[in-house]
DNA sequence: GTCTATATTTAGATAGAC
DNA sequence: GTCTATCTAAATATAGAC
């Protein structure tokens, strides 16, 4: 094997294992030691082919969006009513819980708060996706009701930006109770237990919302448009 | 000062201090070493009053969501009206930018993914926010035309998740021009620099849409509610 | 390009003096 | 209850052999 290809299949093994770390461990258990071991390389070689560990961090970000928005491109293009863009939505989040590429972002997201570096990564990496929902919008808006009002742009940010903080809180949802260390939360405890899949159960009556935009009369379309004009 | 006093003291400074740390360090620079030195205090504190880290850190969250939502509630009592809800988060975002009770909330979530500990806490704070704004839509959905298609519950985590996906998203959209590490990023950088100050404009854009909503005459509410029923 | 050390720093946690 | 000192584990990063 030549040296070139050995280099790219090295490459290639830590941005898959980055990802992987991100996904099962979450970006505070990330280091150069836990990505080598998933994906069976050395150590050294996170630093000899990235230069760091945050530099590694931030191409796997961009890179694996990439791939993933490609192959979503075309589904993008073939929606043409709002249901089929909630139902791609869906799809979305349930290819997602295999490939975890928007827990990825969720968690770069987080890790880019003080870290400048990662932060533009990340924004890279959220604007694909917002272009991609930001063309669909575009189509949809200026045949509802509502395209004086919304801007494709925005909503297009809005959207990802709400996906993400949905997919990112969905763990929160399974265990509950919560344990306090020593000392105890004063009047903590409690709670009934919240059983809710938020994203799925979101989506899924998200989806009869937008059956029900896209199923209006030409009367009712007439009137909601008029009502939203007059403000 | 009597030994109960100078305890109270120094739990509050660790938790004040944890709060500060994670919101301007973000939760992967949190250590017992950088809150003790936001504190003033000393480092093996951490450990006595509080066990562990992770300990603190989930005690912080809950204890300071716990004031934030205390301080808020009187408010969401007095929202009658979509546009008034949505100003009322347009309150919370700007509170935020100097209290950042929300990000840190970010910050914990993402920090929850492999940690159960943390993530029940962040579940229980982020429950109490969900609550709040349950009881609020509770009161607008059932005199809306949304309301035989919306639950409440729904809607409140949904949009409480959504707040803090946009939230976390925000300091991304600052900077941009990704700097590649290493080997660069193929066909990266470039898109045009993002100027949005999306969690504000976002807000003031949907306070347009509640106000058309609040606005709808009763003719035009009949066609809507009529349409989505069909449905 | 890859591997084996290893230097250095930082973090979690505890013991024991005050 | 608080502080100093310290042990241990883990992380970043580099040097040098192969």
């Amino acid at each position: 094997m030549s040296d070139d290809a050995r280099t790219t299949e090295t490459r290639r093994r830590l941005i898959e294992a980055t990802m992987e770390t991100i996904r099962t461990q979450g970006i505070a258990k990330v280091s150069a030691r836990t990505i080598a071991a998933a994906g069976g390389v050395n150590q050294a070689l996170v630093f000899y082919h990235f230069g760091t560990v945050d530099a590694l961090i931030a191409h796997a970000c961009v890179v694996s969006t990439r791939e993933r928005v490609d192959s979503f491109r075309a589904r993008f293009d073939a929606v043409t009513t709002f249901t089929g863009l909630v139902q791609l939505g869906r799809t979305l989040h349930e290819e997602e819980a295999a490939l975890g590429n928007v827990t990825v972002l969720g968690q770069t997201l987080a890790g880019s708060q003080a870290n400048p570096a990662l932060a533009a990564a990340t924004g890279e990496a959220l604007g694909m996706w917002t272009e991609e929902l930001e063309r669909v919008l575009g189509r949809l808006l200026a045949d509802s009701p509502f395209g004086e009002l919304l801007e494709p742009r925005l909503l297009a940010e809005l959207v990802s930006s709400a996906f993400i903080g949905i997919e990112l809180v969905a763990p929160t949802r399974v265990a509950d109770g919560y344990a306090a260390g020593a000392g105890g939360i004063p009047g903590g405890g409690g709670a009934a237990a919240r059983t809710m899949d938020t994203a799925g159960d979101a989506l899924a009556r998200l989806e009869g919302l937008a059956r029900s935009i896209d199923g209006l009369g030409p009367v009712a379309r007439r009137a909601l448009r008029t009502a939203l004009r007059r403000v």
